[in-house]
DNA sequence: TCAACGAGATAAAACGATTTACGTAAATCG
DNA sequence: CGATTTACGTAAATCGTTTTATCTCGTTGA
């Protein structure tokens, strides 16, 4: 039981070798006689050597770190985005670390610089706000890095997220050949311009069908603040033939309001979801969802990262993945 | 624009003073003359700096991280942990290490391994199965660490859970003072220890009162798995009054295969869900449910980590939190 | 036969922060 | 006033790995 792990120096020490060859055995950096290898890995072995991140970190420049920061750690979205990033990393030896920017710019900031100083091969950022001023940040670092799902205007990295535009047109379309024709829209909040995507995509589909724009509600960035602002609005207004959520947080938030107003789905009122959970199929009306591939996203940001973090160097790449609708029971036409 | 970023050498540079001084002036590990600490961090502020993690762990041995290893990163119980956790250490300088075991015992293993090569200050640990062999790996590290929710017989370390035993009594109690007498207990897989004390719980309350022990289905480790088990159980089975759910997922599952059959709640058959998110809320009819204090969790677990981590060197400490039992619509007496 | 060559191992020099040991000047004490 | 302590800086050693420069020794070609 000895009280200091293993070091390089102990195993070449019982192989009988030098550190500079069991480093060269450990990471195939260059041919080593194949007698004194197995000298080497049976040493490993032996004492349980693991060899220690830190200094291979100091002395290459660069850890197997992949940092994560998104806006929120107790919304799904970007829980569910960080495991599918970490299902992805697993065996390729890298670690994962996450950081939460909770909505803020100075939190976002700080915790940047704070990651940064890790010397991470790259990085995920959900930026919190459009402007996303850290960006000089990053690249001072010279990080390579993935802007996922909020992407800004005229971005200088590459860029995963889905098809904002089309993910709010297929809701709306699904509503219009419904016959909907007095639909409330649900956002979280319009500062961010995925969410104005999704406004717009779903505005241009009414549009096309010769109808005036939808009302837009801001509902806030959790579910319970959705909850009473749609709750407050449908108290204010003539109820809606549907509601199109454009977050999973606002369908939580029409889902409450609803429930708490016994207005029943999908006979008053249908109600579409946006991103895809369990929870939303087990009802006893299953909700109609704009489901955003989340497990496909994860794999395009690691896919980008992989490339940047192994030298491409071609202009930036931008990834918009397509949202699907899936029909369920929340939707019907509305009642004459 | 710096090719590399800058180093204490630099900084040290341009204050005119050594490394040596810099780094006290920025740890304040000795005092240093007001004037030049002035001067120290003006260049810092100027050029940026920020003290390379690696270097100063490969000196110092000890990151500044915490190390989080849980069974599942899609399970919303176990990413709200790290979430918890992830807000206690935020302001302290820790960053957070991810992993996920997914369940099986190898990949535990494997990836303790290489989050242990980090070297990190703590370690907390979701076990994947009770007998929790990597238990030697770590502790041949020396890290002090803390294993969360799944507690194993005889631990040698400190452990912060739920009472099970508690929260599977609170939810039979409810349901017996609400006459309800068959009733389903739906547990996820029995080989987890908390799992039976859920069980037990209950099970001890119905023995309280004179009644038998009530059947449990193990529905497994998944939403959609439960929903098939537990369809499957009332297919085969006359229809129990109530079902206790010991898990979100089970939760989730029971809705779900409840929702395809038609069956009213609580109508026919009440329900109390495990957990307590706003989706269970946003219900038409709420669900009563058992809740965990999962902030409180999160913080305890870096109360004791944090201890252990300056240095407590008391026996281990074993926390049990209280579940709280949120009474809403899903339950009632059962229809004569 | 001998220089040139290679294959493959070793010794030693990084990497950048922390920390120990030491030096120097000012302050304090007897 | 000289000796000693105090305060505070600096130089240098150190952490464990990777990598570069060297070194050794058996082989080969002329």
């Amino acid at each position: 039981m000895p009280k200091k792990p293993a070091s390089i120096r102990d195993v070449a020490e019982r192989a009988g070798v030098s550190p500079g060859t069991v480093s060269n055995v450990l990471n195939g950096s260059r041919p080593v006689n194949a007698a004194l290898a197995e000298r080497v890995r049976e040493a490993v072995e032996a004492l349980g050597y693991q060899a220690d991140r830190a200094a291979a970190l100091l002395r290459t420049g660069k850890a197997r770190i992949i940092a994560v920061l998104v806006p929120d750690l107790d919304n799904p979205f970007f829980t569910s985005l960080v495991s599918a990033i970490e299902a992805c990393l697993r065996d390729q030896g890298y670690e994962i670390i996450v950081a939460s920017s909770n909505g803020s710019d100075a939190t976002e900031q700080s915790r940047l610089a704070a990651i940064l100083a890790w010397r991470p091969a790259g990085l995920v950022v959900v930026p919190c706000s459009d402007s996303f001023a850290p960006r000089a940040l990053i690249e001072r670092a010279r990080v390579p890095y993935v802007i996922a799902d909020r992407i800004t205007q005229d971005p200088t990295a590459d860029t995963v997220s889905v098809d904002n535009f089309d993910a709010g047109a297929i809701g709306m379309r699904h509503l219009v050949e419904n016959s909907h024709r007095a639909i409330l829209i649900a956002a979280s909040e319009l500062r961010l311009a995925n969410m104005r995507a999704r406004c717009t995509g779903a505005n241009t589909v009414l549009d096309q069908h010769g109808l005036p724009p939808a009302p837009v509600i801001e509902a806030g960035g959790d579910a319970a603040l959705a909850a009473t602002r749609i709750g407050g609005w449908l108290d204010a207004h003539p109820h809606p033939t549907a509601i199109l959520a454009l977050t999973n947080f606002t369908t939580l938030g029409a889902l409450a309001a609803l429930a708490e107003r016994n207005i029943a789905i999908p006979h008053q009122i249908s109600l579409i979801g946006f991103d895809d959970y369990a929870w939303m199929r087990a009802r006893a009306t299953p909700l109609t969802a704009i489901r955003q591939p989340v497990e496909e996203i994860g794999a395009k940001i690691w896919e980008r990262l992989k490339a940047r973090i192994e030298g491409e160097d071609s202009r930036p790449v931008h990834v918009a993945l397509r949202c699907e609708l899936h029909q369920r029971a929340s939707t019907a036409p509305p009642a004459i």
